[in-house]
DNA sequence: GTGGTCTAGACCACG
DNA sequence: GTGGTCTAGACCACT
């Protein structure tokens, strides 16, 4: 599914979490769609079953995740417009803000930046 | 100068050197400007001096500061186009590509993103 | 594993780095091998935790090391030959003219130089 | 005569100490050459003359400067083989190994470290 | 048990 | 006064 490095400092369950959310957002898991269960995955990546659970208890928390009982657990829906959204879009933008800067920082050409954000904007989702 | 969460899960030490590294790439703090001393900016913030040492340390040796013995820390020059900034730039261009899709997941339009984008490229230094 | 002199000018944690480059770029210590916890070392050392902690932070910034969350810390692979590898090797050869020189200027006779020196360059890793 | 970096972490003390070692290992200063006063020193690499002659006093202690009174500091002869120079030589040594195993480490071919140290042996002093 | 962070407080070298 | 080192001791997160 996908690979993790044990080496790196960030925390396993992060990179778990990381991992899915990034998959969700870019559309490669559907909503409602089945997600390996805590056991299966755990011995895909070769991790303690507690590491994984925890990464899953977090994207259920932070809404990527639902669980059904007995059944497992399942990708949500894409948020709706709602009033936390806002609130979390401009922490998006601060950081998106921060990385242009940083970009251009480290020399890189205005225009390479901007043909880079319309490549990734305008391929299809 | 600036906040730091004391309460937050990030080490205070890395959120002090965020926060450098911030004001160094907007522009905000120029080349060879001297940064207030450890113990200054460890009553500032009312942290050990020990805690912002280890900030400075990190910074000094990422290249942003560059240390005058008994004299202070000072803000180091932009880096040179050398040939580990292309790998670095990747790795920006990987975090842009997530920071996209996650805007684009929330809802977010993508003129309104676009235009984000070209106001803060456009901005003077 | 090594001793170090508690007297030196040298700071501790820089003796501790430099002895484990020493047993890493000689071999002795191999890729993947565990290094000693950060308290056992200490203690074998009697120096402080922190110190130990210091010359292992040194060292992973620097490539030799790599952690693993939980589990400790082990030897990293020899680095790829890189872009920034030959600004290091012109370093080191600038370092050897100076050594080659002093050992001239101490009276030494070139032969004995080369002959150790091919000694060393032969001999297996 | 010589630069001195101001950002280095060596103390400018000792980067005057070893540029002038260097420049009498190498043959370009020679015995009994006058080297400059502590004051014209110190004004031409705009120091503190009391950095200058904490260098002077460092290389008269060694060995390589003598000083007449009232007349300034002189270039020393090269040392006769005495009882301490072997004991100098097996740690230069020393280091020549540690050296040699560093740039096989990084990748240098065993033939170009000989033809480097071959070519730095015999050029002419 | 592992590394990592932080504090309080002392001492040193450099300029 | 500046950065740098070190200790003792506490607490936390991760596995």
């Amino acid at each position: 599914m996908f690979q993790i490095d044990l080496r790196s400092r960030r925390p396993i369950y992060e990179q778990v979490a990381e991992n899915f959310k990034r998959l969700i957002i870019t559309g490669a898991l559907k909503e409602n769609q089945r997600v390996p269960s805590v056991r299966e995955l755990a011995q895909a990546l070769t991790v303690n079953p507690n590491t994984v659970q925890k990464a899953y208890r977090e994207l259920e928390s932070q809404g990527y995740f639902y669980t059904v009982l007995g059944q497992g657990s399942f990708i949500s829906a894409p948020p709706k417009q709602s009033a936390g959204a806002s609130e979390k879009k401009s922490a998006l933008y601060g950081q998106l803000r921060g990385l242009l800067h940083e970009l251009l920082y480290n020399g890189e050409d205005k225009g390479a930046v901007v043909k880079f954000v319309l490549g990734v904007l305008n391929q299809p989702q």
